[in-house]
DNA sequence: TTGTATGCGTTATCAT
DNA sequence: ATGATAACGCATACAA
């Protein structure tokens, strides 16, 4: 049993034992044999260990092994939002599994939250980043001029997602969403669409503008038409927008977020249009758990996938198996028929029947 | 801007600074003023570290014996849980807002879980708990004797919830059963209530038991006649079983989990028993969010503010403001009436109009 | 086969 | 006002 107070450490069991405190490393750390210990000496060692309820001190550890085992977790946001059901669950979910898997531990960085809630590198003073070997960096938040400032000094990270400009100087994972759009486009137009409408969120963010780029190679080399993209708040697709791509023989809608998706659902629902008979759509996001998303035809990003992966790319990093230019793609899930269909011929159109 | 390859040390600051390592050391400890170093001296130092980026090494620090912000979270269960609805994620909620608000960053053992999936603290080779200036226990499992041990090694830790036999060595925080069931049978006997059942899970833990303690005791002062309690499984909380209660003269079931509400819920309706018309019934649990258990009447386990307090009282343990006899209770929100009312009068009995 | 000496980065004591 | 120096616990190159 643990004396009261101090935990033992190898001097103690070597003491214990008659050895010195480098045997009973060198017992410990599995090396016995190449350095020709008796077994006599190694059970002895063993017995102390037991007795003394010695475990390592795992700083001491890390303080001469240069590394620590922790592992930084950076998002921009609480990692554990009150509003929850949560969109960085999934991803943490995957970065724990992988951490298990791996044997290191995470470092959840609070202390990068300032008095006004947004959180910062280097807003706090010190890069608290340093405390841990290399971290794993999440969220949508803009903050390109961190995230070169980081890479330049040479602090080992991993970020999920890109950024256009700053992400060249280090390794990321990213959802292959130029795959992901070829399949989309590619899947309508094998059902028979025609024209195809392209709506964003007003306020743009780098993965989003990868789908709209993708979207748009896509639609080009396929040959579909498409309508100009759009740019609107929920509020802004109601039913004279839904009217509109009719008009303009649009059959299938791509929107970019689930908010959009609700929108258009209740926009075209209020038009008396119907989804999919009249208007495919496609959802270029994923909701939160408790709406039945599953309704939709919506793309998926392997949030879980794209988080353990992330782990194991820092630990490549770490061992200098990869370097900062390693980039990533992990496809994403294509979306079900939920609506998807066929469309409806325009009621001008001879339409005939067989059988 | 840090050379690549190695974190700064206080000797590079030294160095740039042309000072002494030690005076790097006073500095940053803030101890600056009573060791009467010259304001000039120290701005060339807080200038090095700004501009190597210098942050102290947490391994050395805790090896030292000092502090390195980092607050422990140790689960027995994984933190992110692939079946989520996750009952952990509201303590971690509480206890992010915590650290958040008292500028630590917290770690999250991982590195703890073994091969079979389990998580312990010494299991895993280190003590890696060790690497935290403290940290948070939570976990229904049983691990009482890590929780002794680590209590007789000093490490300072809080722990969520509570443990009979162990818990007097180490500071607490639990929610207040004792009084949530006395609300609950005061609620109950004060709508009409004559006989109470209690339905347990068949596997036991500690919080269950003090939830039935409290509810025997209660039940007892307040005179009101209960069965003998009964610990079931889902499946074998049947139609006869409900039949049994009616049988029984049973009017209010408290059922201790909410898998065993959901097979109470079920089982009565099959039996064509009213909820809460012939049988109220109260939940001791609250289950997954995804459940609509708004709609039963349970207590409310105040987990946020559990995780907030458990991160404020380490921070007070820390500090030397409070010892490790030091034990807290949060109260419970009572229930609803959803599922609690008056209960039906039994056919036999007179019933007297009023009017 | 085992032991001695050294350094990891930090802090604190004691001289200067 | 500043600088050696030792110690925390461990792992390893080197000696014996």
């Amino acid at each position: 049993m643990a004396k009261e107070g101090r935990t033992a450490r190898q001097s103690d069991i070597a003491r214990l034992a008659g050895v010195s405190q480098t045997t009973v490393s060198i017992i410990l750390t599995g090396r016995a044999r190449e350095n020709s210990i008796p077994q006599s000496t190694q059970d002895r060692v063993m017995a102390a260990i037991r007795e003394l309820g010695y475990v390592p001190n795992a700083a001491a550890r890390s303080l001469r092994g240069g590394r620590n085992g922790l592992i930084g977790v950076h998002t921009y946001e609480a990692v554990f939002p009150v509003t929850s059901e949560d969109y960085y669950n999934e991803f943490l979910v995957g970065i724990e599994e992988k951490a298990v898997e791996m044997g290191v531990d995470l470092v959840l960085f609070a202390s990068t939250q300032g008095a006004d809630g947004t959180r910062s590198i280097y807003g706090s003073g010190a890069n608290r980043l340093r405390l841990a070997d290399g971290a794993v960096l999440l969220g949508v938040e803009r903050n390109d001029d961190e995230l070169e400032r980081l890479a330049s000094e040479g602090y080992p990270f991993v970020f999920i997602g890109r950024r256009d400009t700053v992400s060249s100087l280090m390794p990321y994972v990213v959802p292959d969403y130029d795959s992901a759009l070829r399949d989309v486009v590619t899947q309508l137009k094998d059902v028979g669409h025609g024209k195809l409408a392209y709506v964003g969120n007003r306020m743009r963010n780098n993965p989003q503008e990868d789908r709209l780029t993708a979207f748009t190679r896509h639609a080009e080399l396929l040959e579909i038409p498409t309508t100009t993209p759009q740019f609107l708040s929920p509020a802004d697709l109601d039913t004279d927008r839904v009217a509109q791509f009719i008009k303009d023989d649009v059959t299938a809608v791509l929107v970019e977020s689930w908010e959009l998706a609700v929108a258009l659902s209740d926009a075209a629902a209020s038009a008396g249009i119907a989804i999919p008979g009249s208007l495919s759509m496609v959802c270029l996001d994923i909701g939160p758990r408790s709406l039945a998303v599953d309704n939709w035809s919506h793309i998926q990003v392997p949030r879980r996938e794209l988080g353990r992966r992330a782990v194991a790319l820092l630990m490549d990093l770490l061992d200098g198996r990869i370097t900062n230019d390693h980039h990533e793609l992990l496809p994403v899930t294509p979306p079900s028929f939920a609506t998807i269909a066929r469309p409806r011929p325009a009621p001008t159109s001879a339409t005939r029947i067989d059988g």
